[in-house]
DNA sequence: TATGAATGAGATTTCATTCAT
DNA sequence: AATGAATGAAATCTCATTCAT
């Protein structure tokens, strides 16, 4: 990389971070560009140079930081990928998830306040940067190791995502109705409950992974 | 009631009706209460008369729409009071107020837009008018009816309304990732668990709805 | 006098009192008729029964606070009239308010503030109610019974007031450029030399007193 | 200096001169800032890059020409420092102030309704701007150059500049109690009559000004 | 007399965005 | 690429005064 567009990375980052403090403290509407651009310290035509408007610096705040969440939690599953179940998987991708957004609730309550299903599944679905993790890949690929069919899967993750998010962010944020430790029993066991509705037939022995063992196939 | 008086209640209601459709129209933040004021026909003045300021007013509108879509909800169930039973009276007040946001999608956007779970139970759980009706006193007299007693009901609740209100959210408004109506036996099924896993021993008989089985009593 | 316009007399007093806490409070133009009212407990109406706006309570406030001032101060030269000289009577009048301001200095502060000549003037030199004195009269009692003539006495009184009213509000309020007790020996000194450059001839015996020794003038 | 920067020098003080216009005829407090950039043909949010509110552009208006009515007065006497004594030099800079205020009634109005000794002290003892003209030193080297010591000089001025303003306002202004021709005898003799009661012993020979009476010297 | 709801012009201030340098 | 002065529409809010009751 040249010197120049190091330095342009530079800016854009001060730009990011200082954006990232003034929202999550301030709240997005009460921050205005020009404490922005102030104390990152360039000018403010500068801003414009980088981000179409403020809604831009926002939302490319949401893709960066929600997928740096879903990174650091694929990978701590990754380790253990073959030797736990779909099910545990899932849970442990989870549980790192809600850990993460419990140490950290000042970026829990930015992304919850500014997230919709669809800015979301843009972050997480979609590769945005060349850093950003494609969780798309990394739910299909837990699919497909896993022993059974999934009835629509997608349901069931939307599902899940949607009880995990909302409960967890009063839970955290609020202890409304209560604490996050007295919640995650119940938590659990609800999403295992969904998942087990979802989970459907034994597959049938994948040509990939089992291609010379069809003959511990019974069907 | 004196007509002074009337025509207070009348300037109010014009106002909370603007602001409602210019909130749902143009989004909170871009609806100026200029232009509140000039649609409802009243003076600039008159609008700090009556709010403190424009998130007053938003806030008296979620209480305000929030409690009408539970009172109808709770008239629902009223009527078959007695036949239903515990559960079947608690998916019945969901169905209707999913029913109810299904057909005013403008008002779930907003209502949802806008949503804690903080403003949300003060809005069902207190009384903020006289008309407002008290869930909490619906909601605990159906535990109360029910031949069972429930571990945790305020949690149980918590989790429910939550993975209704965002995945329905979602269905309703964007079809993502699936329409209503596909949501809805996965969605259905998986309260019913939740409401399983929350359901605890049979009670001690009480008075009023074991009057022939006293014998049984000890006390 | 009736029992309303007691009543009425009480409103207007409850008026003037609570205006007058808050110009000197907030100041003049901070205060708004609105605070005035409520905490005088009457309707914003009924201020406008009693005065004409915001300006005429101001200056009915001045008159009635000059005037008691100026009125306790001739109270206590009255008591030694044929006593002192009139030097020192109008040195004993002088010390007794800028005593009294020195005492009160919010009056002082408010006085100060909203003074002008004119104003003042009118305070002192008109009776605007029964109770208010005539300064006027005191004054050229005064002249009246001293041994010399005065040259320009409207002059002189002017400057001395001019002087000690601008002097003693900075000393007073703000001890700038130095506390009262340092100004007072050079004030005085230079009031006393302002009089005497003021003094002018011996009076010829005048008509009333001295009708039948006319033999002694000489002019 | 750039082009820029001439161009906000312009601005700035086309917005200083404006205000002071509408300042004076139509009174502060009735002057809105509206108007002042309208006149001044800026944009109004380009008031507030020059100035924090209107008691700011205010402020800054009394500095400015409360300086330029002393550097003026001090230009006028600096010319015959040599020839004249300690109150001479004070009488005719005091004179040519007086000169000042009785040719432009205006600016007198606006100064003394928004006097007080501490942002007049501020004004003429401090330096706002590179072009402010110091008083402070004015007159400690007249006094320095006067052969006489003198008691409390501070206050000695203090109580001239106060009844000078406070007599000379009225005065010019209205005429009251008279024209200022008619005051000025008394007045100006009431202010030599202060400096003598402050006049102090002859003061040792220094070495500049007494070189040739070192014989009276005794040290 | 007394009330206080209503007025609505107008005040101050903010701020995203542009554009000449 | 970077700057930051300038913009000016628009936002929120105030408040002296009126007038129907």
């Amino acid at each position: 990389m040249r010197k120049i567009d190091i330095n342009k990375k530079q800016k854009e980052n001060s730009l990011l971070k200082t954006a990232f403090e003034f929202f999550t403290t301030k709240g997005f509407s009460k921050t205005s560009i020009s404490e922005i651009v102030s104390k990152a310290g360039v000018a403010k035509g500068t801003f414009y140079l980088y981000f179409k408007d403020k809604y831009d610096i926002r939302n490319k705040l949401i893709y960066h930081k929600a997928s740096q969440i879903f990174r650091t939690a694929a990978q701590s599953v990754e380790a253990e990928k073959n030797k736990l179940s779909f099910e545990d998987k899932l849970m442990k991708l989870l549980d790192n998830i809600i850990d993460q957004f419990s140490k950290d609730k000042v970026l829990l309550n930015f992304i919850s306040k500014n997230l919709s299903w669809g800015i979301f599944k843009n972050a997480i679905f979609n590769k945005n940067t060349e850093d950003d993790i494609d969780f798309r890949k990394v739910y299909s690929d837990m699919l497909n190791e896993a022993p059974y069919e999934f009835k629509e899967p997608e349901i069931m993750l939307f599902m899940i995502i949607e009880l995990v998010s909302s409960t967890c962010y009063s839970a955290i944020l609020y202890s409304e109705p209560c604490g996050l430790d007295t919640l995650k029993p119940y938590l659990y066991n609800a999403i295992r409950l969904i998942i087990d509705q979802h989970r459907g037939e034994l597959k049938a022995a994948s040509n990939e992974i089992s291609s010379n063992d069809q003959g511990q196939k019974i069907c």
